[in-house]
DNA sequence: CTGAAAGCGCTTACAG
DNA sequence: CTGAAAGCGCTTACAG
């Protein structure tokens, strides 16, 4: 027989006071630290409150008015990587300013459901992780200015009137595409880089930028095969697309992948195919993470600079906490880091 | 100019009911779906509802005696890959039986305060994923107890009296040890399982009992020079520890590590030490990540059978929910699935 | 220190 | 459908 949870459950500070022996309003001074008290009432509240296990109903806390010092995070549900330790850094901040978080991993189509919970919770912001349904996240934004709830969007850029931090992904594949172009590499097959994906554009205009400069283009100087391809694993993508690419007569010295499962994959299929890299072909990943260091070759990537990511969505929701966002929306853009490692190297002559 | 948000914030039903040009009660009947409305009423409430953005006031709601259907979720500060499929899986599962979830992630003294603001927001259930300190943990499951709130402890085993699942870590150590053998190894190196880490006791046990079944023993068979090395990084780590072992005359042929990125590293240090796998030493990582088919040759590993881990979990937790736990604790142990792949091989002749 | 009182935003009978 | 009333568990003056 399990025992009975015998001390009698102590759900009010009406009878936690009766059971201390004190008056209700002395023990709702000390559990909110103001002053006048003698210290040997203090100690006998904090003795009982620790006997019992008794704790104030925070429902009914807030409802008197005090703040619930509480954020509202939105996760997009494919947990990658970078987001998880987006998640796990802001989480870590917003702590340390005294603010709880309220965390929901969603499904595609949750932004909607995800945040009437937080409003219903009464959060003082709402921040987006990673990429959403354009007409959902746009409608949140919209939902949350009018109700005057702060937010910040993390990774999904381009939402109108969107408080967002994004990596610069634009310019990190431009920096990827002009060491590539540096090398002697002309001719680029990209993996998950495409125009069928919208929240791949900005990379593919970065591509394209960095072509121009040197007279290319990407109708003439890339190639996708993406359509060909399922998705399930990102691994398993970048390594059927390899071999794809390893059939053809003339293919592309270089390929850019979406990230670093994907490059990896990659890397295995060309070796799998009989091709040498970078002797044959050039492989850059995407987000650095350990898999770089794991692949052999270990693969060239881009680092998303995470901590600086979340320190400055800090300061914008906090800027707007504090009322000093001074009219339009904030939009900062996070410059990246080309980490260049085994996987790229000079064209074969 | 910013806009100011022009419709004035309505903060409760009673204001909303104004608005909408009705009582307080017929507003209150509509929102909880009750019957004898007509469909024109409901159909004004919900409109208003959407023009304005008006949500109640769920700390309002919940004092009434509204259940909370809230469910507080400790997650280890470390988030490791498996942990967060782990914690994305039971959210979701939560959710399906109308459970929300707050989630703390810990920082490693953490456990009391997020349980305290837990049972201050009555969540109905607390479940911890991950290894936490012992002494911790142990207090917070007999405080749950006493206050009678269901619990259930993911992944880390024996705390006294906690509902538990965790893999049969021992179990996957000794099918591991005994696939080894039977490829005829005898001497083997771990890599970040040994005395010194609670937590890898039982995986330890598991190599003794394989180990013991053939006449060897741990202390005769095994070596360890997890002591030589710093832990910054699981990679590194693996790799600098297979360096060391790569200088010893004689040295082991097979090599277990404690997860998938010290295998991956510790491929990394034998092939740059000049030693082949599996043909002269063979590794094993563990959990099955996607890092296992990155690295060449691909790691023979551990599977962790997460989705079986979290319906186990929610049937506990269902269980004490609806009060059919019959006396003591419930403890489960998962079977994990031995992986193997082309880092394992026959010992050299 | 105590005790009675008002009020936070809701729901739930109850009489009209 | 309306309206007044009670109560959930707290805090915060206020008079003793």
């Amino acid at each position: 027989m399990p025992r009975k949870s015998s001390p009698t459950q102590i759900r009010s500070t009406a009878e936690f006071a009766r059971h201390v022996g004190l008056a209700r309003s002395t023990v709702s001074r000390v559990l909110n630290g103001q002053p006048g008290l003698k210290q040997k009432t203090i100690n006998r509240v904090l003795r009982a409150m620790s006997e019992t296990g008794f704790s104030r109903n925070a429902f009914a806390l807030h409802l008197k008015g005090k703040r619930t010092a509480s954020v509202g995070i939105c996760m997009e549900g494919l947990l990658r990587v970078p987001a998880v330790l987006k998640l796990a850094t802001l989480q870590k901040r917003l702590r340390e300013h005294h603010y709880t978080s309220l965390i929901e991993v969603l499904d595609p189509d949750g932004t909607s459901r995800a945040v009437a919970h937080f409003l219903s919770m009464r959060v003082e912001a709402v921040i987006f992780i990673g990429y959403f349904a354009e007409g959902e996240i746009a409608d949140r934004i919209r939902e949350l200015t009018r109700l005057g709830v702060p937010h910040v969007v993390i990774d999904h850029p381009g939402v109108p009137g969107a408080n967002t931090v994004t990596l610069d992904r634009r310019g990190a594949m431009e920096k990827v595409t002009r060491h590539l172009i540096g090398l002697g590499h002309t001719s680029f097959g990209l993996l998950g880089i495409s125009e069928s994906a919208k929240s791949t554009w900005d990379r593919l205009h970065g591509i394209g930028d960095a072509l121009a400069s040197h007279q290319m283009t990407l109708e003439r100087n890339t190639l996708s095969f993406d359509h060909l391809h399922s998705r399930e694993s990102n691994f398993e993508f970048g390594r059927s697309l390899a071999k794809s690419f390893a059939t053809l007569p003339t293919r592309p010295t270089a390929y850019m992948t979406l990230n670093d499962e994907i490059g990896a994959g990659a890397l295995r299929g060309f070796l799998e195919s009989g091709l040498r890299v970078p002797r044959d072909v050039s492989v850059t990943g995407f987000n650095n993470q350990d898999i770089c260091l794991v692949s052999t070759p270990q693969l060239t990537s881009v680092d998303q600079q995470i901590d600086q990511t979340i320190e400055v969505a800090m300061t914008m929701l906090l800027a707007q906490i504090n009322q000093a966002g001074g009219g339009g929306p904030m939009v900062e853009l996070i410059q990246p880091q080309l980490v260049v490692r085994e996987s790229t190297g000079a064209v074969a002559s």
